[in-house]
DNA sequence: TTCATGCATTGATATTGATCAATCTGCAGT
DNA sequence: ACTGCAGATTGATCAATATCAATGCATGAA
């Protein structure tokens, strides 16, 4: 693995804390891997064997049962995914498969779960990782619950905008059949949703997305830092 | 507190492993109280203060947002709501109010975090709790974004017969208007959906389901262990 | 008992979102 | 450049679910 890579995972807050010599053998045991786009990594119902750390590109999480497909969650740089069922010895209850080019980083579950039962440091910061994927879960199940989509793609709008320190021009980060399934409609849907977005406070270009009048758009699509803020 | 409470929170998954005097301390500092059914708990926004223990009764965890309101879970003896928020030290995400009398055990937050930092063993306990609960909503939305209405009320029912060891007539643990809320649908509609099942291997009166037929209610519900088992 | 209240049911209708179909666009490969 | 393909868009229609309204049915309080 390069240095550079391992300099970047050590500074993850799930492995910053741990004694230098676990994690020198937690990355041992691992491999950093180069996946084309499109790929499949995981099949929901398997046993968890690795831990995954996203380097670089973006992986989906999506989950199918009898015939229907639902993405629930896109892994961007730098972080981990299925640590429940790597922590649990319990099988993947979501397939995984890159949306772009992408470095991987694999763990042996064995590996991490020995390294959690010895290095207090290192189980502490499994808790707070954990606390937080499932409190991003809750979030997005609110989301889902309590929004309109075309709330839900507003207030994925309004996100995109913080994020890019509101930035005029934001732009889509993955594909709208994607996105689409996370916000949980079909792309027709998310098509006519951004088109009857566009008189309140938005310019659609492709991927493309002129923020043009955010009071208007916060007035349509109601943001709640209970739902939308990723820290909190 | 009573003895018995007392041997019933030891038993819990969470707390089986803390050092004695550590568990004791942390007992000492919470409280155990009564409440009548309907009442407020907590609401999301406010801070973490207490870590809760359902004993007896029932509690709804429940959310709302610019007029909607959507049940997300309802907790049953003996289990803890809102650990994440506590450990994070975060505002609640979810409401909190009781469906049936309840007794609760509110522990402060303050001293489960410090119980978390010194004990390496509550530390490990608490990251398998939170595991669970991660899976169980990731579980919660795969059954939304999955399932249409009937499906979801299907199996629930099937589950309902599960866990009563598949006895032919099982009842409802609460109300319909719950029940509509946390299946995400409108008790209009879950009315509907029992009725439209009563084709399929159920037989609904009042509160009580008797179970004529679990293979035709299978058939038409298509239960999912990556969904419905709440092992796994 | 009687009333009031809240929940459940049922039917009619409205709305939302899904599906189907056709077309268009942009990019990759030749 | 051409071709082919996948994704995106658009419109028409359909299905699922929500809403509204009316009624019925319990339960508990007076």
């Amino acid at each position: 693995m390069r240095d550079t890579d391992r300099d970047i995972i050590r500074n993850l807050n799930l492995f910053c804390d741990m004694q230098p010599q676990r994690f020198e053998a937690l990355l041992t045991a691992a491999y950093a891997q180069q996946f084309p786009a499109h790929v499949d990594l995981i099949r929901e119902g398997d046993p968890a064997d690795f831990l995954y750390v996203v380097l670089e590109g973006s992986v989906e999480l999506f989950s199918a049962s009898h015939g229907r497909e639902s993405s629930m969650a896109v892994v961007t740089p730098v972080s981990t995914f299925i640590l429940a069922a790597t922590i649990k010895d319990a099988p993947y209850l979501m397939s995984a498969r890159t949306i772009a080019p992408s470095k991987l980083l694999l763990m042996p579950s064995r590996n991490v779960r020995s390294a959690f039962d010895d290095d207090p440091d290192f189980a502490r910061a499994i808790v707070t990782e954990l606390a937080t994927c499932y409190r991003s879960v809750v979030k997005s199940m609110k989301n889902l619950k309590l929004r309109t989509a075309i709330e839900r793609v507003g207030n994925y709008i309004v996100r995109l905008h913080d994020k890019s320190g509101r930035a005029d021009i934001v732009e889509l980060p993955f594909g709208k059949r994607n996105l689409a399934s996370i916000l949980g409609m079909t792309p027709e849907n998310l098509s006519r949703a951004f088109g009857a977005l566009q008189s309140h406070g938005i310019l659609m270009d492709g991927a493309r997305i002129e923020i043009t009048d955010r009071a208007a758009l916060e007035a349509i699509c109601k943001p709640n830092p209970l739902i939308d803020d990723p820290l909190s």
